[in-house]
DNA sequence: CCAATTGTTCAATAACTTTTGAACTAAGGA
DNA sequence: TCCTTAGTTCAAAAGTTATTGAACAATTGG
């Protein structure tokens, strides 16, 4: 019932960049930050791609060990790794959030701009 | 006689980290902080792969913005643009070459450790 | 129980990335 | 001029990643 997860030191630096390099999951990032610490279904995201794409996308990002998937439900509430990755990669998500925060080349959810907590 | 680089407002930031993805890239950004600015030309990195495969994996980081290559005669003169991505996403090189500083899984030159300045 | 909702898995395909060797260009030195 | 050094380019092969639709599982509500 519980989702495999990487622990904090099993999280690599060059799998989790790879992982960010994708402009779809870049967005996803930046959205969960946005809503800074609520989980999220993977429903909230569909106006980045289709459930089977997201599925995919978000199975990626929490390999890598950027996030946290929980079962509630027939949900996976979805969080950011945040204290996890800053432990780890000390500054890393922050910059990232922060140069994501304002990219009008991502893709976006609800097509509006977003507020985003780095 | 010069090589194409894209201006700082050029850089993305999925581009950078896709990139950076790739744990001889990040070898090679890790040893160029570790010669905090000291150009260094293609064969300094043989090491890390065949010459082909480095000319393959110097022009990814040229062309994302990552590295600066200067033609003297018949060397590239590779530096990392570190002043060009601090303006475009803050913090964001540090805490890679932090990060990556301390990672044994990454491939290395020379194959000892790295005094890596960030 | 039945239907709707949420999300996964699978197989196929398309697209991209990495790696290789051989051939090449361009500069520099003897 | 000839040889060496430094690096690129090309085409092929191998491997990986992204995207899709159809089928599936699991939970919830009526």
């Amino acid at each position: 019932m519980t989702l495999p997860h990487p622990n904090t030191d099993q999280i690599s630096l060059p799998i989790v960049l790879g992982v960010l390099g994708d402009p779809t999951r870049l967005a996803i990032v930046r959205y969960l930050a946005s809503k800074q610490g609520v989980p999220l279904n993977c429903s909230q995201f569909l106006d980045l791609g289709s459930k089977t794409n997201l599925s995919y996308h978000l199975a990626k990002l929490r390999e890598a060990g950027v996030t946290r998937a929980e079962v509630v439900g027939t949900n996976r509430m979805i969080t950011l790794r945040r204290a996890d990755l800053d432990a780890r990669f000390p500054g890393l998500l922050d910059s990232v959030i922060a140069a994501a925060g304002d990219d009008p080349a991502l893709p976006a959810v609800g097509g509006h701009d977003l507020e985003v907590s780095a």
